[in-house]
DNA sequence: AAGGTGAGCAACCGCTCCTCC
DNA sequence: AGGAGGAGCGGTTGCTCACCT
């Protein structure tokens, strides 16, 4: 590989693990937590670096770590996260109860990406690869497109730090009230920062998802704000909205954004408009206010609060209304991020995994068909997402 | 049967972030 | 406030195994 070791020390064992060194691990672990990783190699008498430790620990000796294949429902929630989050593997694992970050990472190159690359999908964007075919002029619509997911990137990361400060402060103060910890097996760390973040993470991305959920509908009527690409026809997808606001501060439908110093703002905004939307934005505001009451945070800290102050991001970096308005000329109102085609792309996974439930998977491929089915589906499909996101970090120690 | 090839996965590396002093 | 040390994260590598020729 010609990097030089990640240890100074010389003679440190490197490579594979051997079922020794894990009982060395496991043992001294379980008895004693794994404290200090640097010094724990010592301790239990292993000649690896304390990196190499917890790494064999963290993604292969925890006893709650769930391996073999990923189910239709992991699947789904990798692929959405991924175009949610981006290469946030730690953020995504936080998602899925059991799961490694380095598996889902693994799963992601080895399988998800792949078959989304197939499918002329890019895996990075989400978007079709020839996007450029539905607008007139391709390149400069691309090229505004690109900038536009930059900027939107970079608030999007901007505001999810935010709010892993804010977790993390929030979890310390609930820190403190929980006087118990297990002994023995400490939850994720041995350190008080991690088991901090550890609180802090789902807390976050909860939010994060509730947003995505919350903004998701029919883009716009008419024109059709998405990018609805005919492999399907009907397809509609889950939509994230920019909102530009030159100016004047602007009170969205959502919800109170106002925009401070005339930067411009980004909104989750579902723009609404449509029946088959409303159901589900309707759904997501719900979800929003029962989380904000919810029993989560006996402190009525709110995460909620913050999140709807942080889906309200403020874009410091140049922002170019130009690149709006060429997304407007191909059809996207103010679009940014869509997600259709990773739905196709589910489809193949969930036609597998009907025909192999012995059920009939003919809706899945059909053009046109049940666009009502379609809703359905998305709404379930939301609601698991949801629910997973509510009920599952909590289970493990490591998240 | 043997060699080649590619996919999958475990592990490593370097960078970044966080905490403590 | 800032520096040092530790932990975590994401990208990458290399080993193993299954499949193909």
């Amino acid at each position: 590989m010609g990097r030089s070791p990640c240890c100074e020390k010389v003679g440190l064992k490197k490579g594979p693990w051997t079922p020794e060194e894990d009982q060395k691990l496991l043992a001294y672990i379980e008895e004693h937590g794994h404290g200090c990783w640097r010094a724990l190699p010592a301790k239990a008498g292993l000649q690896r670096c304390g990196k190499s430790c917890r790494l064999r620990w963290t993604n292969y000796l925890r006893p709650d770590i769930k391996r073999g294949s990923f189910n239709l429902q992991e699947e789904q929630t990798i692929i959405q996260l991924h175009a949610l989050l981006g290469n946030r593997w730690s953020a995504i694992a936080s998602h899925l109860p059991n799961r490694t970050d380095n598996e889902i990472k693994n799963y992601w190159n080895t399988h998800l990406k792949k078959r989304l690359a197939k499918m002329g999908i890019d895996p990075v964007t989400h978007k079709p690869k020839n996007d450029a075919l539905l607008c007139n002029d391709g390149q400069t619509k691309n090229a505004a497109n690109l900038s536009h997911m930059a900027q939107w990137e970079s608030a999007r990361l901007e505001a999810e730090a935010r709010l892993v400060r804010e977790s993390k402060l929030r979890s310390h103060s609930i820190q403190h009230q929980l006087s118990s910890t297990p002994p023995g097996y400490v939850p994720g760390s041995g350190s008080g920062s991690d088991s901090a973040s550890t609180l802090a993470q789902p807390l976050r991305s909860v939010d994060v998802l509730k947003a995505w959920s919350g903004g998701w509908s029919k883009s716009s009527e008419g024109n059709g704000g998405g990018l609805n690409i005919g492999i399907r026809g009907d397809l509609e997808s889950p939509t994230s909205t920019v909102t530009l606001s030159e100016n004047a501060p602007q009170v969205m439908n959502s919800g109170a954004i106002i925009g401070e110093n005339s930067n411009p703002i980004i909104d989750f905004v579902g723009t609404s408009g449509s029946t088959e939307a409303g159901i589900i934005k309707e759904e997501g505001e719900h979800d929003w206010k029962s989380f904000s009451h919810s029993s989560h945070f006996p402190d009525n800290s709110a995460p909620l609060t913050s999140s709807l102050h942080d889906m309200t991001i403020s874009m410091e970096g140049p922002w170019n209304p130009e690149s709006l308005r060429a997304n407007s000329d191909c059809g996207h109102v103010g679009i940014v991020m869509e997600e259709g085609f990773t739905d196709l792309l589910l489809n193949d996974s969930a036609e597998k995994s009907l025909s192999y439930n012995g059920k009939d998977s003919d809706h899945s491929g059909a053009s046109g068909s049940g666009s009502s089915d379609y809703y359905e589906d998305n709404k379930n499909y939301w609601n698991s997402i949801l629910s997973l996101v509510n009920s599952s970090p909590s289970n493990s120690p490591m998240f």
